[in-house]
DNA sequence: TGTACATCAGTGAACGCGCGTTCACTGATGTAC
DNA sequence: TGTACATCAGTGAACGCGCGTTCACTGATGTAC
């Protein structure tokens, strides 16, 4: 059995993977984690986690791949709904609460790490929100919304969203549990936040590239 | 002489926030800083540090007070010099720009605060950022920008506002120095973000709260 | 102004602890024949 | 299928090191008279 092996050590990596995002539960930054901590937590002899990585910023790394592939099923299952076309904003912001919520241990790394962590890791994750935001551009083009944007403009539109919903995640996972109201809130402001930027596409003259002058190109 | 003995520690204070934000230069986040690090790179020796703060977390809120500090006098600044009516958002940008670069410390602990750091720090941090927009909003008010928006749909805006330009600031902390195309690539797409959100703003119906059905309220 | 005492910012040594990394090892899994 | 050997994921002990915190101290600054 050629596979058995391979599985074992698998399972061992994804313990050491779960291990460092259950110690980011309780808020804490990896970048303050140890690998002592993390193959405790794993339940597994520190010695092993070089079976696996060369170092804990190899194992952030990893993390950055775990993360942007939630993002990117996030896009996959948006696309696949097919959001109505009336309350769209409002429906998209309540399905990107709950994918959040699920998934908070990948937001809360991603957040976490794209202002604090290693130069490497952080240009990691910047480097997945960038792909994230031109797969959200191609969907919108392929739905046919804003098609008097070029795709360049789509783009840095979408980049602009992604720094939203980025922020927004972690208002969602901040929000103390049982308080109805200022969720109520922070949904709300949310909501209103993407409807400017989509009202601001709208405007967008392709044309003029305004207030640019003449003597600018 | 009364002042003396308190000058002294004062400078000595300032003397451990220095160290503590030099030490982020290289582009480590303020979790990973030790005490220790801190009073050997600020020329005291470990208790000392007693005498100035409880623990880490207190230094690392000082240091958001500072940031605080700092944010505040970007907006008196850009009071002060009343930017020049056409091009204002590109030489916002500029300003702006100059602005992270001469105060790259403060700006660096931030964002990276912002995700990163301890609960307290975090939440201390978003606070200061809610207080900008909410001054920000205030300025555009007496300026007569925007006069049809209410109050809280301003605010709203100029929280989207403050969230785009800390993103931008990391941007502009990582620029690799010697690259003016990428530079000015990056200047351009913060310019047309921000275009798009006072876009959206100025198309922003205050009557019609656009998108949000009467079985809502 | 001069003197005697109080304050307290910073010192230096010590402590126990968890850290990252190394190493030879064990024993189950995998391979060759 | 059965046997003999190879591989290698995980072990357990050991190392030297920097860590946070404590403590009694020193000596310059400050205060009372």
């Amino acid at each position: 059995m050629t596979v058995t092996r391979r599985a074992q050590k698998q399972r061992t990596r994804e313990l050491l993977l779960d291990a460092a995002l259950g110690l980011m539960d309780a808020g804490r930054g990896f970048s303050s984690l140890s690998l002592r901590e993390i193959t405790r937590e794993a339940g597994v002899v520190p010695a092993a986690f070089y079976r696996h990585f060369a170092d804990l910023d190899e194992l952030g790394l990893a993390l950055v791949d775990a993360c942007g592939l939630t993002l990117r099923r996030l896009l996959r299952e948006a696309r696949r709904e097919g959001l109505p076309p009336t309350q769209i904003l409002r429906s998209s912001v309540l399905i990107y609460k709950n994918y959040v919520s699920d998934h908070h241990r990948h937001f809360r790394f991603a957040v976490g790490a794209r202002g604090g962590g290693s130069p490497s890791i952080r240009r990691a994750i910047r480097n997945e929100e960038t792909h994230f935001a031109r797969e959200m551009a191609q969907d919108m083009r392929e739905l046919g919304l804003m098609p008097q944007l070029p795709m360049e403009t789509l783009e840095m539109i979408c980049a602009l969203v992604v720094t939203t919903m980025m922020n927004a995640a972690t208002d969602i996972l901040d929000l103390p549990p049982g308080q109805p109201q200022a969720e109520q809130e922070m949904t709300e402001n949310f909501v209103r936040q993407l409807r400017v930027i989509f009202l601001g596409a709208r405007a967008w003259d392709p044309q003029q590239e305004q207030g640019r002058s003449r003597a600018d190109r």
